[in-house]
DNA sequence: GTCTATATTATGATAGAC
DNA sequence: GTCTATCATAATATAGAC
């Protein structure tokens, strides 16, 4: 039997495991799975090392933890917003869906980080992410896309590859910010950026007779 | 006075040291900085771990041996690209180089997968990475925007960020291949994959009246 | 439940044999 | 010039105090 009310001690776990998923985000994001240290990790939790194979047995579940973390944010963001969508038109849908994803690329730049980290090269993590994770999204964008098709849009390419072109041309300046910033001097998530770059993204890939405008 | 003809150990010390370089090119670029160890690369080159302070002193200084290696051969193909192109309508000449410079991106994965990890985060090895490699490729890009705009092309974003929009759209197919390859069973460097994906993106960032072409 | 201390392994760099 | 052996350090994971 414990002194304290176990409610309390649950509670303070639950708080120690979510400060240590997130800090774990940003380092693996940054560094990848090999360049990142569990003590960095508890370090910028604010929580002793001991505290990460206590909470999440290895590394790589903490890493797993991080993912699953990360893609529920994006899940739920676009699930609500698919819901709220319903009965729109499917062009408008779709650009609206386009502009959402760069808001949250921009949001949330530990995204794309994340996964650039793991795609450059072959892992059990890579396995395990692109079948609990990234193969989802992948075939909702694709249902997207043949909806679009059958609403009489042109393809302008393969959904194979389209994906990852709008997913590269829609993060690269946040999931690179630091270089971005070193380079142009400019801050790629000021608002007026941001904008500046949804309707760069908007224009590229639903290219439109003049003077219209959804 | 060395027994042995000088120029025979020069030369197989110029080679170890070109394996080195090599092999530490694709172990930063899939692992990162902190994630690639001086003991997978020496083995990966098939010399001794001990080699790489011998040659390099330092494992942050086989890294930049890396950097200047891969961005020379960067250079090397868009210096004599654009003096091949002297004379060559601007237009035309701008669609060649993105034609090229994504046959290159199909060609050297490592080059975006090597700046994928450093761009991620700041540090001193982006600082250099940025003043020494990447700032002159960057106003070179420029440039060649300035002249297609002083031709009377429309403005299709701000060069800050159009910049990595097109480095994002034509390179992350290659950058990521293994996980491209895991989502859509697709070999992203079979060749008329790179074919479809060159098409894709000038018809993104050269879209052009229906029947012209250039 | 969390911390300090520690066992074990892996890393970057050095020394000495050949 | 390259290799084997080794040192010092930093990594992950475990044990025990509180």
């Amino acid at each position: 039997m414990p002194e304290r009310p176990p409610r309390r001690l649950q509670q303070r776990s639950v708080e120690t495991r979510e400060k240590l998923v997130e800090a774990a985000l940003h380092e693996f994001a940054e560094k990848g799975f090999g360049g990142a240290s569990t003590r960095a990790i508890a370090t910028r939790a604010g929580v002793a090392q001991s505290a990460v194979p206590y909470h999440f047995e290895t590394k790589d579940s903490l890493w797993k933890a991080a993912a699953d973390h990360l893609f529920g944010l994006l899940r739920e963001r676009f699930q609500a917003r698919v819901v709220g969508l319903d009965g729109v038109g499917v062009r408008t849908k779709s650009r609206l869906l386009v502009r959402d994803f760069v808001l949250f690329a921009a949001a949330h730049p530990e995204l794309h980080r994340f996964m650039l980290q793991e795609g450059t090269g072959r892992s059990e993590r890579l396995e395990w992410l692109v079948e609990k994770h990234i193969r989802p999204t992948f075939e909702f964008l694709r249902g997207q896309m043949d909806e679009l098709e059958a609403d009489g849009a042109p393809a302008i390419g393969r959904p194979d590859h389209l994906h990852y072109v709008l997913i590269g041309a829609a993060s690269t300046p946040y999931a690179l910010a630091p270089e971005f910033e070193l380079v142009t001097g400019e801050d790629p998530f000021a608002k007026e950026m941001v904008d500046a770059h949804v309707e760069l993204i908007l224009s590229l890939f639903f290219p439109e007779p003049r003077g219209e405008r959804q």
